[in-house]
DNA sequence: CGATCTTACGGGATTCGTAAACATA
DNA sequence: TATGTTTACGAATCCCGTAAGATCG
């Protein structure tokens, strides 16, 4: 069988003409050259080039291999390093979904970390809801995804990051804007917002608090969390939410209170496919997140 | 470097997803397998599988190697296998440009010998006047030629096949039908043919028998040898012609005598560029044709 | 504990480089 | 004779197969 060095001695034989030229270009003795060319004809089984001492031509078989044998060697080289750079991050892809909180939160200063150090990824980031993340993993749209731990993994593979207690977000000034704690029982009392019933975090809080005999009764129902925060500063009421979504109205207008009893916490972290291994770009991706997270 | 075989390992564990299955299928020990899988995977830089002793599954790089690979390979046996075809005369083509007489002649029983061995071979044959297969082969419009041996070689390489005396053709009956020989000035004595004068054939004659203080009376001069068939057969007078053309006349109509002093002879051989080697397929034809003539 | 991949090591083939022989202009 | 290719041969490398070891389910 024909190797890529017989093919390479091959061309730059053809090349220059001459075996002795061709035989420095390549780094080696001219006897391993003239045999190199000698094993690659005996396996094609005839001579491709006409020697004479003075003169090396090309035989019109020897031309036939010289325009397959570069773009055989050209396909061959372009391949491989082609996947060498997928390992070296120096080209590929990297798709993350992640839910609003996350990709509006921590994520921007990781992937300026990623871009700063692998330039040649193509980053294709899914700001979708938590539960569309799942989705997004499970269908192959992601590789890599962060949200709530999942009830049941499914194939995933699940690495925590950090746990997103309820806070409770009201407007400065607010009766319980003092204390240092809040608990539900104070919330409920005070008109209040939530999201919808169909939403994973609504669904979270009505069955933590049904086991301490508490339950919302929400003046308004809203279907983002992102609409939550002009209607507290509207005065319409406070609100329990995820203390990562409360980062979001960190400001002067806003004041930041534990929800506790019960504490309620949902674990945040790293998603992907348990059964499907990374690919290098995902794999570097993750040490930036853990490492931002203290869990390297 | 990655090698040939170990895409072909990589290609064969990622089909069957199994090493040990995979060396099986070609034919090496499980333990070599895994070596050239490592040694791919070094010179990549990176894993290509995810092994957990139960699974061997793809990793992305892996599976963006598996179709870059698979073309590869096809790739590099398709081109080496055409070049192997090249030599064993399962493909390629070849293209003969011959004189008249010999096209007419013996051509066609030999191009059936050579079809009946290589009919996977095409053949492009040309048909032309003597000196346009010298035209053909510098052109490169042929790789093969059968005509007279030039003046000057010119960079051409020239076989004498067989030596063309010039022969007496006459109608039955003629006054010198009875003759074994002819000699010229004989001939001239009787109403003659002969063909004009920028045929290289009477610049032939005209240079030969002035040598001999003779020279050509003829009553018709025509510009091509088979036209002067027939006007022999009507009874117009008797023409000087070469022997091989004298055959395609050799029937019961027509006499021929071999003309002597002097014995001007023509040879006729194989032609090819001297410094282009020749292909297989060109080869396979010389050696027929020279069989045929005893010159093998 | 069983199936499967990896490591260790000795043997064999391939390939290389040096030196000598060979061929052609 | 001079240039350039091929043959000869010893050495190094690479690759393979057997056997033992490690790992995961």
């Amino acid at each position: 069988m024909a190797t890529y060095k017989q093919l390479e001695a091959f061309n730059m034989v053809a090349q220059t003409g001459n075996f002795a030229v061709a035989s420095e270009q390549l780094n080696v003795s001219q006897p391993a050259l003239s045999m190199a060319i000698k094993k690659l004809e005996e396996s094609l089984g005839g001579e491709l080039f006409s020697r004479s001492t003075r003169r090396v031509i090309l035989t019109p078989e020897g031309e036939a291999l010289l325009t397959r044998s570069k773009r055989l060697l050209q396909d061959w080289d372009q391949s491989l390093s082609a996947v060498t750079d997928l390992f070296n991050l120096r080209r590929g892809s990297l798709s993350i979904a992640a839910m609003p909180t996350f990709a509006s939160g921590e994520l921007p200063i990781l992937l300026k970390k990623f871009i700063e150090r692998y330039s040649d990824v193509d980053i294709n980031v899914q700001d979708v809801i938590a539960e569309q993340v799942i989705e997004a993993l499970h269908s192959g749209r992601a590789e890599l995804g962060v949200s709530f731990e999942p009830q049941q993994l499914n194939g995933l593979s699940f690495t925590p990051l950090i746990d997103d207690r309820f806070v409770a977000l009201m407007p400065k000034g607010h009766d319980l804007a003092d204390l240092p704690k809040i608990e539900w029982r104070q919330l409920i009392e005070y008109p209040h917002i939530a999201l919808h019933r169909p939403s994973s975090v609504r669904i979270l809080t009505d069955k933590m608090l049904s086991a301490h005999n508490l339950a919302l009764a929400p003046s308004v129902e809203a279907h983002q969390l992102s609409s939550i925060g002009p209607m507290i500063q509207a005065g319409i009421g406070i609100s329990p939410v995820p203390g990562l979504t409360a980062k979001q109205f960190d400001n002067e207008c806003f004041v930041c209170r534990p929800l506790v009893q019960p504490t309620i916490t949902r674990r945040v972290g790293l998603l992907h496919k348990s059964d499907k291994p990374l690919s290098s770009a995902a794999t570097a991706m993750v040490k930036i997140i853990k490492g931002a997270f203290g869990n390297a």
